[in-house]
DNA sequence: TTTCCACAGGAATAAAGGGCGA
DNA sequence: TCGCCCTTTATTCCTGTGGAAA
């Protein structure tokens, strides 16, 4: 494509600053932190209490939040962990250090590891993600830990990522180890499976686990705390149609009591506003907003999809536009064998297509139902898409393209 | 109550790929 | 360059599952 100066007429895409309706639109985005956290007082006060060793400046508890994600946990640690810090200044003889990593494409002990020593060594001594054996991680890790001394709370967001638990094996150990001699560590795991306790092997979770704060969804009227916090900021006076907060947090509380998920709604539905040179944000707005997001999230998903999976997808969307599904995993995999085939790609294995099944079911791409008809028919799964094939197609238009 | 079907999914293992130190 | 150590993605094998039918 070139640029050109002829007279045909195209659309006006210059660009020039727009009359804004937001006040501050960056108060609507996750990573705000705001001064005060609503909605969320009992939580943190158990949370709170489970923080109260380190200013007693005692070993810390080792402290395990778990809860939906969207439920306020990475929110409230941030604003607890910066009061606590705050405090701790005036506290002698405390030395109080913090150290957050996100575990969130980090799949095993040993990147999370890789990841905590990067994260407090300084960028011209990082370390690579492979190479070196696990124990020199580990010594890399205890050694960056020691030179700090004093307290180390160490936050695991989205711990359950982690798919081994060698390192939350080590860390709460590591003083009693003789690992680590000078620092007093303490591990706040964060997750937002809620079965991921339960998975863990009996030793980590007794030392892991030792304080528990559970976060609950958010209900309607907490959310709505929580949007006209952030509205105040985020918009200019009287820019909100009456409702439109009370939409946002409906549907929040509705979908999965996510407050990221309503803040992206309400900031979503300004957005249109704005783009329309609306002088008003209406429940219109969120409506259209709501649909725009759903959309958006699983083609994204889907592009980002491998390309096994994809063609998995794909052959359950043929299935879909001829009328046959709900299909069973035997005959989603007929079709992929074909679609694959034509796409001179070697199919995957059954066991494999089950697994790319199984992965779409969890990103809510497709739904899975399990039935069972006894002795005569046996236990088996129907597949069936849950998003419009439309969206679907949108996110396979890479592969579709390139099909024959 | 027992049997049986049609899988689902866990476990073990292999192959390919990539960074590191010697 | 080579061997080591890790990752990711795949395969094979095999046990577990649970409700209708016998």
């Amino acid at each position: 494509m070139y640029l050109s100066n002829n007279n045909h007429s195209m659309t006006d895409l210059s660009f020039s600053p727009s009359s804004s309706i937001f006040e501050q639109r960056e108060a609507l985005l996750e990573e705000w932190t705001p001064d005060e956290l609503v909605g969320r007082d009992d939580e943190l006060q158990r949370y709170h209490a489970a923080l109260q060793p380190v200013i007693n400046n005692e070993s810390p508890s080792n402290i395990f939040l778990y809860g939906k994600s969207g439920v306020g946990k990475t929110a409230a640690t941030r604003y607890l962990l910066q009061t606590l810090k705050r405090d701790a200044a005036d506290v002698d003889n405390l030395d109080l250090h913090t150290v957050e990593i996100n575990c969130d494409g980090l799949n095993s002990s040993y990147q999370a590891a890789v990841a905590l020593v990067n994260e407090l060594r300084d960028p011209a001594t990082q370390i690579s993600n492979t190479g070196y054996p696990q124990a020199s991680v580990y010594q890399f890790l205890f050694e960056e830990l020691d030179a700090i001394s004093g307290t180390v709370l160490i936050v695991l967001d989205e711990v359950d990522h982690i798919r081994d638990d060698s390192l939350l094996y080590k860390l709460p150990r590591a003083r009693s180890n003789g690992d680590v001699t000078q620092a007093k560590l303490g591990v706040i795991g964060i997750s937002n499976d809620l079965d991921f306790r339960n998975q863990l092997s009996s030793k980590v979770r007794s030392s892991l686990c030792e304080k528990e704060v559970s976060f609950s969804a958010y209900d309607a009227q907490e959310l709505q705390l929580v949007l006209e916090q952030r509205e105040q900021v985020a918009f200019k006076p009287d820019i909100l149609d009456d409702g439109v907060v009370q939409m946002c947090a409906a549907y929040g509380a509705k979908d999965s009591g996510d407050a990221r998920q309503a803040l992206d709604l309400l900031l979503e539905a300004g957005d249109l506003a704005r783009e329309r040179n609306d002088e008003l944000v209406t429940e219109a707005h969120v409506s259209e907003a709501r649909k725009r997001l759903q959309t958006d999230q699983v083609v994204e998903g889907i592009r980002n999809y491998s390309n096994h999976g994809q063609f998995v997808l794909y052959a359950l969307t043929i299935l879909a536009e001829e009328d046959e599904t709900p299909a069973r995993t035997k005959d989603i995999l007929r079709a992929y064998e074909r679609v694959a085939t034509e796409n001179a790609m070697d199919p995957v294995s059954l066991r494999s297509v089950r697994d790319y099944l199984g992965e779409l079911d969890q990103l809510g791409i497709i739904s899975s139902t399990e039935f069972n008809r006894g002795k005569g028919g046996g236990k088996y799964k129907e597949h069936e898409l849950e998003q419009s094939v439309s969206s679907v197609k949108t996110g396979l238009s890479e592969i579709l393209d390139a099909t024959p």
